[in-house]
Parts: structure tokens; C-alpha cells; sequence
DNA sequence: CTGTGACCTG
DNA sequence: CAGGTCACAG
């Protein structure tokens, strides 16, 4: 029984947007010329673009020396080539965390992404010169492929690692069933969304290849920048400290030796609103001003580019059709590291984990539980012992590893700036940020549950609650959470939706939770004074907190099914106690709060008698109970299926849900 | 085949 | 309330 047909314009909001967007999407030194513009044409965070612009037109070597000064004791070295202090574990740490995967340009044989482009920067065997020109010749084809047309590229060309697992798995699924799982929403997607290539089914998908690239672009440049701002603040600090070891030597050399490429930049950047002399910083005043600045700067630049790629991204996924997006979103490789066993094992809960899943699967899947953080997660995801964070925080002095896991960010103390917007960058607007000191300390500790949650879940939730959503669904409300939530400065409000932005900073804060508790089940009741025949979509809404997948929907329908059940139970009990009663007119049984069947009901339902139930209810059981009256009296009871004309009256009755129902923490 | 609802049972 | 079964719709 289809009570809820799907709402045929479910994403009719997002159409005129992502065409809207389309063009905002890219940074702006995307999205013009690479070469040409001048400086003062840039506006707001424009000059970071400008900077990051120029730093990736520049070449690298300085920057991709400096992950080899990297002290192989940094917690995780950013693409740094595990090293004698480096366990295994440490280097699976690193592998997972790390955007890129410093394999790609090894093993790959198209060349490495963007990032592992620079990060391959240990390559002993090659002649340097010929290393260098290939690593320019793949930047530039990637900032080629990034200001030209958007199907102009294959995927592989500038993926690593994890495009290299994301096309497995795409093709893995791309054999499954899943494909018809969402035939209404496919329709949907691909009529309502424009592509720029107008072929639907390619472009899309190319189209969020692009948009993942783009921002592992995005993410590359911040790191860079980053990177070169933590070295003149390593520099400035081993400065005054009087340098000591040698690696550190080596790291402070580092800007110098590339004083007239990437620090150049930021001198340039810098000009216009600081005075900086000759070489760097003269006074501790004007170090503090310039990252001052630079945090402001790299925040908005975030803000203005990241918050765009993450929403057509979403967007994207949310029109595309049903393909392994989990591995397709810009933050996949905090999942494809943990292995298909990792995977399996969270979803062993429902499913068989050799079949292909469905989509509740992706949707569910990055949500680390207890339960089921069987080893294999494990080994991708471990927390930090408390002593190595509290190294980690003490090393903000050097280039410091620029690729932690959310755990690492989680307990230690002060965080630096750029390690939120490298954590934002790196897990997206949706990871976990317990341990951000901004946060409201309700919002600052997660549960374990939630600590390992990659954006994408969030995205996948969004894309599939938004397939079902019909009425309900706001244009992109949960895969837009995004750092609009965070504190961070110069955030730009740019999806003004009030509703939704309550969303966000509801969702920021939710525990996900792997199965129904009795809370829920006291809400599920509750709701059922309003609605007697919820559509999976609708618990999906007004349960936020939940993990859905197939078992826990359908223990959710169950439930409705069993107060179904006794409700009915209930009303025939009263109406034939009715008629046996002799009554003889239905307006003699009106249903008041001081009923028995009203009481009988409320005891079911609102036991602890702590929820005003609605008046509504009472006309819909008023209503219920002379319908089986009725039935009753006309004998019509002789017919084995004569209640379903009453349920079908009945299934009509449903009322809206409240809204704080949504809230995950209403009871 | 899959999702859903009703019904029955424990 | 959950499990199982059956029927039905898409």
C-alpha cells in the first residue's frame, strides 16, 4: 500500500541551483583565467585564491622537500614515506588518512592526483629535473582540466589511490541491483538536473569526479599554504629558540631555499595590508598579525570555495543515480582505507556482506558503533594515545603533519586553526569535531559512535533521505550541513534557509545511533497520536539520530504495524462492546479523554501520561471506532478482509508530525 | 524482487 | 514487541 506516493518534484529545489552554482563552484582562480587577473580585482578571500593561484603555478620543489625534512617522527607526515620510526601501524594510520595515497603515482599507471603529485616527492630513482617536469605537466593538466570543460577528462587521469578503489567499487555496483533500487529517484535526478554534458548518466558521474578533484585540488592548495604559513611560523619560532637538531635545521631552510617561488606569495599577499621587510617578519607583532591574517584568509577561503564544493557535491549526489557515491565523495579515503572487510563488518548487522548493498548501505556505512568495530576498523582508525597527542600539540613548532585522523582531533588541547580547516578539509563539514574549542561543549564530545564519521555518510544520508522525502525535503538541509556550522571565522551564510540552518547545527550535534533505543520507541509512539501509517521517508526524518538501514526500518514499521495492531485490537473491542451495550447511535460513543478506550489507548501509547495527546487523535479514534461500528452492524464483519475498507479510511487520517519531533533529543 | 502491511504466534 | 508468514503492489 503506497500511502505516500513520491512527491514528483522531491528535487525540483536543487535544479535551479546547481545551475546557479555551477559557475560559483570553482575557486575563483578556477574559474578565471589562471594567468591574467591582477591582484587587486580580488576581492574578500580572492587574494588567498590569487595566492593559492600562483603557488600552484610555481614550482614545487621547495614544497616537496619540505615533507622530506619532515621528521620521521611526526605523527603523520603528510604523504611522508614511512620511515625508520615509522611502525606499520602508524603508516596504515597515515594511509588512511592521507587524501591522497602516496601508492598512486607509483602503481597507478596514469599519474598520480593532484596530491600525490607533490606528495610523491620521494623518488630517488628518477632524475630530478625529469620528476619535476612530470609533476608540472600533471599540474598543469589538472588546473587545465579544472578551467576547461568539465568532460574533457577522464577520471583516472587525476586520481589516486582511492579513484583507483572508487572505480573498483563503481564497477562492483555498477553489476548490482542496486541500480533499480531507486527507479523514482534516478527519473528524478536525471530530469531535473542539467549536466553540462547533457548526457546524464556519464556526466554526472563525471561530474562528480570533477568536483572531487576540484576539491582534493582545493584541499592540496590549502595545504600547501599551510604548509609554507607553518614554516614561516616554525621559522620565526626555531628563530628565537635558537635551532637545535638537524631536521629541524633543515626545515627552517626550507623557505629560504624557496624564497623566491611560494614565499614569494606570500609576501606578495602579504604586501598590501602588512608590512613586511626584506626577508621575514622582523618583530613577534607582525609574525602574529601575519597569521592572524593568513588564518583569516584560509578561512575564507574555505569558507567561500570548500562550502561550494561540498554543496554541488552533495548536490550531485544527491541527483546522481544510485552508484557507489560513498567512494566518490572527496573524503572517501577515511572509508576505502578500512578495506571492504572494515565495511562488511559494519553492515554484517542486517545483511549478507558478500551481496551487493543497497543504498542504505552507503548511507550507513562510515558510522563507527561499538558493536561493530570489529579489528578491521581498527587498524584504520585508532586513537592516539593521550602522549602522542599531547606531542601532537606540542608540534605545532614544525611543518606538522597536515593528515591526522578525527581521533587526533578530538582530545588534544588548543587547536590551531589550520588544523581545523585541515580536519574540515580533510573529513569534511560533517566530521566529527569534538575537541574544536569553539564548540558548545554539547556539541564538543561526540560519542565513540560518531568519531569516525566521514562527511560522506552525511551525504549519502542526505542524498537518500532526499530521494524519499517528497514534501518534506528541503533543498539539500542535511548534505549541506557544512562549515556554515562551525565557528569558523568569516564564514559565509550563503543557503540562508533558517530551517535548514537549524538542521545543521541540529545534525551537528546528533549521535548517531546504531539501533533503536527505548526512547525511540517512546517517541515512535508518541508520533503514532499523529500518524498511523508513516512512511519510511517520514521515520527516516523525524528519527535523525538513527542509523537507517534495512533492519532498523523495518523494526520501525514493525512498530507502527504493532500499535497498528492494537489500536485496531482496541477499536473493535469497543465497538463491538458497543453494540453489545445496546447503543445505538455512534454520536453515543464519543471518544473524550475520559474514555476507556481513550484510556486504554493512552496507556499503550503515552504510558508514563506525560504528552498531551493531540485532539486530533481523538477524532481519528472517534472516527476509527464508529467506522468499525458501522462495519460491525452491517455485518460486514462475515467478510474475512472487511477491515481493510476501514483501514484504508483510516490510513487517510494521518496527521503531520509536530516538528520538534525531528529534534533527535525530544524526549 | 523488494517493500510493506496484516495477521498470527510466542 | 518481535518473528514469521502471506498477500499485494511496484
Amino acid at each position: 500500500m503506497n500511502l505516500t506516493p513520491p512527491d514528483q518534484s522531491i528535487h525540483k529545489p536543487n535544479e535551479g541551483c546547481l545551475e546557479d552554482n555551477k559557475t560559483d563552484l570553482m575557486l575563483p582562480c578556477f574559474r578565471r583565467s589562471m594567468y591574467e587577473e591582477p591582484l587587486s580585482s580580488y576581492h574578500n578571500g580572492s587574494l588567498i585564491s590569487h595566492l593559492l593561484r600562483k603557488t600552484i603555478h610555481n614550482k614545487r620543489p621547495a614544497l616537496n622537500n619540505s615533507h622530506l625534512y619532515l621528521p620521521s617522527t611526526s605523527v603523520s607526515g603528510a604523504g611522508l614515506v614511512p620511515e625508520s620510526g615509522s611502525t606499520m601501524a602508524e603508516s596504515a594510520h597515515e594511509d588512511r588518512s592521507s587524501m591522497s595515497s602516496k601508492d598512486s603515482l607509483g602503481e597507478s599507471a596514469s599519474p598520480g592526483g593532484p596530491a600525490s603529485a607533490e606528495r610523491m616527492s620521494v623518488e630517488p630513482e628518477r632524475p630530478l629535473s625529469e620528476h619535476l617536469q612530470a609533476k608540472r605537466a600533471r599540474v598543469e593538466n589538472i588546473i587545465r582540466g579544472m578551467a576547461g570543460s568539465p568532460s574533457n577528462r577522464s577520471h583516472g587521469e587525476v586520481e589516486g589511490a582511492e579513484g583507483e578503489t572508487c572505480r573498483y567499487s563503481a564497477e562492483v555496483y555498477k553489476e548490482s541491483k542496486r541500480k533499480r533500487k531507486l527507479p523514482q529517484h534516478q527519473d528524478h535526478s536525471h530530469s531535473a538536473v542539467l549536466t553540462p554534458t547533457g548526457s546524464p548518466n556519464t556526466s554526472k558521474d563525471e561530474e562528480c569526479h570533477k568536483l572531487r578533484e576540484q576539491l582534493q585540488s582545493m584541499q592540496r592548495l590549502l595545504r600547501q599554504l599551510q604548509e609554507k604559513f607553518l614554516q614561516m611560523y616554525d621559522h620565526s619560532n626555531l628563530e628565537s629558540e635558537e635551532k637545535g637538531e638537524g631536521d629541524v635545521q633543515e626545515d627552517i631552510n626550507e623557505p629560504q631555499l624557496d624564497s623566491s617561488t611560494s614565499s614569494d606569495n606570500k609576501r606578495l599577499a602579504n604586501k598590501d595590508r602588512m608590512k613586511v621587510d626584506g626577508g621575514y617578519l622582523s618583530s613577534e607583532r607582525d609574525q602574529k598579525s601575519l597569521q592572524e591574517m593568513l588564518k583569516c584568509e584560509l578561512s575564507r577561503a574555505v569558507s567561500e570555495s570548500v562550502d561550494m564544493v561540498f554543496r554541488k557535491l552533495s548536490m550531485t549526489l544527491q541527483s546522481q543515480s544510485p552508484q557507489p557515491q560513498v567512494c566518490q565523495s572527496p573524503e572517501y579515503t577515511s572509508v576505502e582505507k578500512r578495506g571492504q572487510q572494515a565495511c562488511a563488518s559494519e553492515l554484517s548487522d542486517c545483511e549478507d556482506v558478500s551481496k551487493p548493498k543497497p543504498l542504505e548501505y552507503y548511507e550507513s556505512t562510515p558510522v563507527a558503533s561499538p558493536e561493530h568495530q570489529t579489528e578491521a576498523l581498527s587498524l584504520v582508525v585508532r586513537k592516539p594515545s593521550l602522549n602522542q597527542l599531547s606531542s601532537l600539540s606540542q608540534q605545532v613548532k614544525r611543518p606538522y603533519p597536515l593528515h591526522q585522523t578525527p581521533f587526533q582531533f578530538s582530545y588534544s588541547a588548543p587547536l590551531h586553526d589550520s588544523q581545523i580547516l585541515e580536519h574540515l578539509l580533510k573529513f569534511g563539514p560533517h566530521a566529527n569535531f569534538a575537541g574544536i574549542p569553539c564548540l558548545p561543549p554539547s556539541l564538543d564530545r561526540s560519542s565513540p559512535d560518531s568519531l569516525d564519521l566521514p562527511w560522506e555518510s552525511i551525504a549519502m544520508r542526505s542524498k537518500v533521505s532526499s530521494g524519499h522525502l517528497g514534501q518534506h525535503h528541503r533543498p539539500g538541509a542535511l548534505g549541506q550541513v557544512s562549515i556554515d556550522s562551525l565557528c569558523l571565522p568569516h564564514v559565509k551564510m550563503e543557503c540562508g534557509d533558517l530551517q535548514s540552518m537549524a538542521e545543521r547545527s541540529t545534525f551537528m550535534s546528533l549521535n548517531i545511533q546504531e539501533g533503536l533505543t527505548p526512547n525511540h520507541l517512546k517517541k515512535a509512539k508518541l508520533m503514532f497520536f499523529y500518524t498511523r501509517y508513516p512512511s519510511s521517508n517520514v521515520l527516516k526524518t523525524f528519527f535523525p539520530d538513527v542509523k537507517f538501514n534495512r533492519c532498523i526500518t523495518s523494526q520501525l514499521i514493525k512498530w507502527f504495524s504493532n500499535f497498528r495492531e492494537f489500536y485496531y485490537i482496541q477499536m473493535e473491542k469497543f465497538a463491538r462492546q458497543a453494540i453489545v451495550d445496546g447503543v445505538s447511535d455512534v454520536k453515543d460513543m464519543a471518544v473524550t479523554r475520559d474514555s476507556e478506550l481513550f484510556r486504554a489507548l493512552n496507556m499503550h501509547y503515552n504510558k508514563a501520561n506525560d504528552f498531551q495527546v493531540p485532539d486530533r487523535f481523538l477524532e481519528v479514534a472517534e472516527i476509527t471506532l464508529h467506522e468499525f461500528y458501522n462495519a460491525i452492524s452491517l455485518n460486514k464483519d462475515s467478510d474475512p478482509s472487511w477491515k481493510k475498507a476501514i483501514y484504508k479510511v483510516i490510513c487517510k487520517l494521518d496527521s503531520d508530525v509536530p516538528e520538534e519531533f525531528k529534534s533527535p533529543s525530544y524526549l
